[in-house]
DNA sequence: GTCTATTGACCACAACTGTAGTCAAAAGGT
DNA sequence: ACCTTTTGACTACAGTTGTGGTCAATAGAC
């Protein structure tokens, strides 16, 4: 069960994890602006998510009202791990020396980074 | 010019990384125990990722050496910043703290990365 | 010198992805 | 009671990806 959810499918996850429990018009709605899909394909993508039991569904008269299955924490974490698996051999500190290098960090994100290995 | 690499790519990517500029056969090699592919599926893979731009070949008698033309370094680099960008709104801090949730960070990952902040 | 194994070029093909159309049922406006 | 709009179900279709086959040239083994 490794949920594919592909880079089409997550603008629809952060937007249901953010809403939970709409439907699909107001789904497309909330995209707009962001991507420029027809109603559609916001419908063709909703329903491979919920084949791939990504989302649930719940009956509201005439239409289905859309909730996440998996937890934007969880994916969160399965993406992160994968990424460090496949190109930083696991080690999390060459992924953070990375980013510093390619974009810098905040200084917000320095001091919760500080506040993080604190509790460590 | 993204120079989209797919996961099967970027396995013999990692090889050509370790070991710059050899031939077909000896990348099957490498791969050995790794992947299960055909020769003919590593061909072919050669094949893309030189017409993607991924990969020079320098012609060796009757075969090509290959070599990688993007660094681990860059590509490191990109994949860590769509990662963010994708998933954690463009901040590393989030990150780490979901990895360090994930599968804890070893004292080696602390310790660098106290480095790391104490140079910032 | 001839045979065999290797190589790159080209081809195949199913699964997955992005994008969207058709259709029939139902909801709501008037 | 009709007409329009919205919805989910089904369908389409090209591009990408994973996987590997065919073929002709050729390099090396005998």
């Amino acid at each position: 069960m490794s949920l594919q959810i592909t880079p089409a499918e997550l603008e629809i996850m952060k937007v249901l994890w953010k809403h939970p429990g709409i439907g699909a018009s107001e789904i497309v709605d909330a995209l707009d602006g962001e991507q420029d899909w027809s109603p559609r394909t916001v419908k063709t993508l909703l329903s491979r998510l919920v084949e791939k039991g990504a989302l649930a569904t719940e009956a509201d008269g005439r239409r289905y009202l859309y909730r996440p299955v998996v937890a934007k924490r969880e994916y969160q974490k399965k993406e992160a791990g994968q990424l460090i698996d496949k190109l930083f051999g696991g080690r999390a500190a060459p992924l953070v020396a990375q980013l510093a290098d390619a974009r810098g960090l905040s200084d917000d994100d320095i001091e919760e980074l500080e506040a993080l290995l604190g509790r460590l």
